[in-house]
DNA sequence: ATCTATTTTTAACGCGCGCAAATTTTGAAT
DNA sequence: ATTCAAAATTTGCGCGCGTTAAAAATAGAT
């Protein structure tokens, strides 16, 4: 890392003492030439410290190696989380994966669409926004290029879906909390942005009904992802008056319960499940906060590491495929009870 | 967006009826072509749904329009926040962000700065990881890139440094607390990654020897950036024991504090300023989630805008003086208290 | 030393656009 | 109709690398 300044593959070829065309395809894959030239050109590479020039390999490539990352919001730790999983699995790959976040809004969504098009990715991860979402611009971006979805899915959208098993986390939350003490209230947004909330939701009914337990659902207002906010001014709200018909609620996720447990914390009400305590909270997602609130929060864990290889796994059969699967499979994993100090 | 598929510039100024240099023009700035051509080139823009190749574009230009910004950890809600806000000022510019998080890791942040480097970025935003940084890659990076750091300062790096100031955070806090029952004692990791934070601990030094108080410092152990999880070991081993010297805790960030709030409620220290409380806490940051704990916790705010802001605004002006400054300013942004219920 | 399969070199074109100089057209003012 | 500055066009090179086909060199086996 002394020598003179190298411009381009060019220079570095004549510095190597090796042709430009063997040193581009070393690049490309250094397995790919005899070992006495790659000693070569390594050996050069520690002299001169070149790097081919990233917009002139892509201009001519078919196939970028460039993958696009689009989360909802990533001032959430839990998609903070994934996008980092996801991100490490891709460079171990020999990708270039390049995040995004539509924090929260169709048009930032939308934005980013446009701009990963121009990128010519090799293919995309997209959480998208969900109710937000405008499908309409997801559906042609996802037609034109290799889209894997996650976390949040959008029915016939994209070559592929992985995710969580909304069912699955209500149903061991729900059986549990009925099991150890009496059946919860479920307790979410009245008009939730991602679509996850509407399956659980619905999974709650079901689960309720099939052990013959009467429904309950209290639902809270707010636009947008300030759950906590949501789920705070809600709890005010329920634990003023009567309406709630339980001492055990389920809140739809980890957001909105630790809402919640701030509310009923200033509301002086005891939740846990002492003898002193009034009321259970559980809560979905495992939240990495979710382990830090007062009580800690009994939920049910998303299997992140399973969804995120499998999200990238998937992507890279996909673009392997040339773009498209013969039939677009919906993977759900299935997720695991957290018991903790608050149900 | 119907016609034929257009692959290039020389394709969409012929269906246009532009020359292909006017169309570029346009492209580069739509204002700087006559109106009528404009109207052309945008009604061909509705038929076709041409866009300009990134990198062909990026391959020619000598100032890329690439901003790169660069946090240590982007899972802490802290930093995503404040990149979502640099993020919009950058688009806003009409410069096209790319973000990136070192995860707390040396390795990462080296990594990063490599592509960041190949990606001829017209400028960079980094927040350092701090300790964990190889200062000197960062200063071959600085020298041949012009960077703005931001949040954590490293000595005589990059054109300027914009961030908070931290003697303000710790004299207001320090301030408060002593006029409203006793002095704090300092609580804080021993080996933190940041280098805010020994600027807080020297200024919690300084103040309290001017108010006359003696210092009282813990330090808890921990190596990372999993703060919550330090704090809440760390407080569960201080009140076990008689460590204590004060009913009154002053952490040295929010996240910290999340972690003793969750010990002292599960060792039933009541926290807060009521009668009924034994131990105030308060803190620094105003971290997204300090608003939820329990009790809410009393701290000091960063003014994320300006600090988001200001970064955003000298980078610019770094951009347009060609990259370097005649000295290196650095900006510190004054904090402001915030009372809640924890002390 | 001879043969063969593999690797490297040579030579040259193309990608999509930036950019510059010289020329032509435009539109508004005289 | 004339003038003239501003805008648009023509022409053409260059960026750094991918890629290919044909020629040459190399390494391993006989």
């Amino acid at each position: 890392m002394s020598g003179r300044k190298v411009k381009n593959m060019e220079e570095f070829a004549v510095v190597s003492g090796i042709s430009r065309p063997t040193v581009s395809k070393f690049f490309h894959d250094p397995e790919s030439v005899r070992k006495s030239t790659r000693r070569k050109i390594e050996a050069a590479l520690e002299q001169y410290d070149y790097r081919p020039n990233i917009f002139a390999i892509n201009q001519n490539r078919k196939l970028t190696k460039t993958v696009g990352i689009v989360v909802p919001y990533l001032a959430d730790p839990f998609f903070a989380e994934i996008a980092r999983k996801i991100e490490r699995r891709c460079i171990e790959a020999g990708y270039w994966p390049t995040l995004f976040s539509s924090h929260g809004e169709r048009k930032y969504e939308s934005d980013i669409l446009e701009t990963l098009r121009s990128l010519k990715p090799a293919g995309v991860l997209l959480a998208p926004v969900g109710r937000a979402s405008d499908r309409a611009a997801v559906e042609t971006f996802c037609k034109n290029v290799p889209t894997v979805l996650f976390d949040s899915n959008i029915e016939d959208m994209g070559a592929a879906f992985v995710g969580s098993d909304n069912f699955s986390f209500v149903s061991q939350s729900v059986d549990y909390l009925t099991r150890s003490g009496s059946a919860p209230v479920f307790f979410e947004m009245r008009t939730p942005p991602n679509p996850n909330a509407n399956k659980r939701r619905l999974a709650y009914i079901e689960i309720m009904e099939k052990l013959n337990f009467k429904p309950q659902i209290i639902q809270v207002e707010g636009e947008g992802w300030e759950f906590e906010q949501f789920g705070y001014q809600g709890a005010m709200r329920v634990l003023a008056g009567d309406e709630l018909t339980s001492d055990t609620v389920l809140c739809s996720n980890d957001r909105l319960a630790i809402g919640f447990l701030a509310a009923a914390y200033e509301k002086g009400v005891q939740v846990g499940i002492g003898p002193s305590a009034t009321l259970r909270v559980a809560s979905h997602d495992d939240h990495p906060f979710s382990r830090f609130t007062c009580p800690s929060l009994t939920t049910v864990a998303h299997d992140y590491e399973a969804v995120s290889n499998r999200s990238v796994e998937t992507l890279f059969r996909l673009i392997e495929e040339g773009g498209t699967f013969d039939s677009r499979d919906e993977t759900l994993f299935p997720a695991r009870l957290i018991l903790r100090a608050s149900a």
